[in-house]
DNA sequence: CTTACGGCCTGGGTGC
DNA sequence: TGCACCCAGGCCGTAA
């Protein structure tokens, strides 16, 4: 499940071989997670890649236009420049090949490039996303996206969940809030912050709010270091897993002892997704029902 | 406006 | 062996 530091190892590697690479040639295959596919075969093939770059979870190509040579040997006026932006959903892996490479099954893009390589699209369930945008559609894009987790100030942070009334962890969750955290990395900061996912943020002290996004930035620094969590799929542009789900310590560890106390950690749905923690380290927020009584009491 | 929730996309894994 | 079912994450529509 590619989330932040599974797309930011996946664009570090792109980088390291997509930049000054000429598109030759886009085949799809099955194309119903592409916007436009036309565009894709119509105006990538010519296109410079001029970078690598990742928005939350998603991974931006930039492109530089294709030129053209007219038939009198003068230069077209270069098109604009485009960005490729794809999301990986849950399975989708992009990779760079050698067009001799065993093609791996679900895959249904190739782009093949001037050096000979292929940079290739594998996506078994096709949760993913590709669409091609102009500049100014980059910037309209990135208008729906909230904050870098890497890069938000405490003041930030302390502003976009001091004042929701609703549960913490749908907060992080919530790509407009912060881009880039799924789940596993929600579960994970709120297990190292102590904080229980059903929290509203509202309630929660300005020390805990501080420690949660200490606990974020510490979360998604540390799994960039082991190159992402492989769960399922997860591989990165040169086919390797990752080694941070060896550090989990709640996420998929229901009925495991906890890390830090023995508890059972539990699992339970809030957002309408699965939720690890540690009912001891994270203590649940007060019920309806328990503040009732006490206000009977008192 | 904010929040909650159900449904949808797809196919691998599980259990009978 | 086959088959029904569950689940995953993001997004969108709807309701309160």
């Amino acid at each position: 499940m590619p989330e932040l530091p599974e797309v930011e190892t996946v664009v570090r590697g792109l980088r390291a071989s997509l930049p000054g690479r000429f598109i030759r040639e886009v085949r799809l295959g099955k194309t119903d997670f592409i916007d436009d596919p036309v565009a894709l075969t119509e105006r990538l093939p010519g296109c410079r890649i001029a970078g690598v770059t990742r928005l939350g979870k998603f991974i931006c190509i930039g492109l530089d236009p294709a030129i053209e040579f007219k038939p009198n040997g003068s230069v077209a006026s270069p098109g604009e420049c485009l960005n490729l932006i794809i999301h990986l959903g849950m399975t989708g892996q992009l990779t760079v090949r050698h067009p001799g490479d065993q093609v791996a099954g679900h895959t249904h893009c190739f782009f093949s490039l001037d050096d000979h390589s292929e940079l290739r699209y594998t996506d078994i369930r096709r949760f993913g996303r590709m669409l091609l945008v102009s500049e100014s559609g980059l910037a309209a894009f990135q208008n729906h996206l909230g904050a870098e987790p890497l890069e938000i100030t405490l003041e930030d942070f302390r502003a976009r969940f001091g004042s929701r009334r609703a549960r913490v962890k749908a907060l992080l969750l919530d790509q407009s809030v912060l881009r880039g955290v799924g789940n596993i990395y929600a579960d994970e900061s709120l297990f190292r912050a102590r904080i229980h996912p059903a929290r509203i943020a509202a309630s929660l002290a300005q020390k805990q709010l501080t420690e949660l996004h200490r606990a974020v930035r510490e979360v998604l620094t540390a799994a960039i270091r082991l190159r992402g969590s492989s769960i399922s799929d997860y591989v990165d542009a040169e086919g390797n897993n990752g080694e941070f789900q060896l550090r989990h310590r709640v996420y998929q560890r229901e009925s495991k002892p906890c890390v830090r106390c023995k508890e059972k950690i539990r699992r339970m749905i809030v957002a309408g997704r699965s939720s690890h923690y540690c009912p001891r380290c994270q203590p649940a927020p007060r019920t309806q029902k328990a503040r009732s009584k006490k206000i009977k009491k008192a």
